[in-house]
DNA sequence: TATGGGTATGCAACTGAGTTGCAAAACATG
DNA sequence: CATGTTTTGCAACTCAGTTGCATACCCATA
């Protein structure tokens, strides 16, 4: 499988190659967790503007490059989409795992959502899993 | 089966009987779904104070009378928790449904959180699980 | 590689949710 | 009904997120 470019995500994307985006794509490249609006803030090395991580964050989940994560305390995280996900049609049936001790957020893209008995008259549609838990790296 | 009073179910829980809490209680008793902020400042007929109701509705998480519920588009919801749920030890393995066509937000009770299988190495606690969909009054 | 049109950025100012301190009012207890 | 404690309401504040607009940047074309 060849890695593509930085860049080359961006355009193919039809999105115009900018400082910010790249970097801010880098970021999350180079994370296999899951990213607060914050931590974008914090880790781009460069200081953005808050207002163009928000509006570049927003303009990667319209593109379906990164997806957002609902947690339990309210905050929004942002992580990468796999393959799947296309403009406007994401491919939201994953499972999302948040370690306690460490606090990452991962995406367990190879774990298939469990199907749920709902009552009568009740027709699911998408279904959002979030487990709390240990992960691989605090669980020894 | 015995339905409390509300001001007796304020004082089983060691909280003083007043009028916010009387109607905020008696608007989630009166109401299955859950209810956000804005719902319960909305309707309880008397006008209190925004601090009033966000110390009312804290006060109440903490006694375990009500729980809150994480949302998709990330605003905090509250519901009645069951007899299960005390203080400090929130009995959370139940299902949360979203109809998206009333928008209303239902606790799941009687749904049983289906088993995950996570990756190597990683041990699920709390499972929280939130289905989208039609409910059982829009779906006809 | 210089030019021009369209897009993205940064700044300032704003909104709205949620929080805190404190004095006044309401509650529980004897 | 008097007392001390708890709760309420107000004002002021913080913080996340949004919007409008002028400038800077990107990129296709010549």
């Amino acid at each position: 499988m060849i890695t593509p470019t930085i860049s080359e995500i961006l355009k193919r994307n039809q999105l115009s190659v900018t400082d910010s985006r790249k970097k801010i794509l880098e970021l999350f490249l180079a994370n296999n967790g899951a990213l607060a609006h914050n931590d974008v803030e914090k880790q781009t090395g460069v200081k953005f503007d808050r207002v163009t991580i928000y509006r570049t964050l927003q303009t990667f989940v319209e593109k379906g490059i990164i997806h957002t994560i609902p947690t339990p305390d309210n905050s929004i995280l942002y992580a990468l989409c796999k393959d799947e996900c296309s403009e406007g049609h994401h491919h939201d049936n994953h499972v999302h795992f948040v370690c306690d001790h460490c606090k990452k957020t991962y995406c367990l893209d190879g774990v298939v959502t469990p199907a749920v008995n709902l009552p009568l008259g009740f027709k699911a549609g998408v279904i959002e899993v979030l487990v709390t838990g240990l992960c691989n790296q605090c669980s020894n």
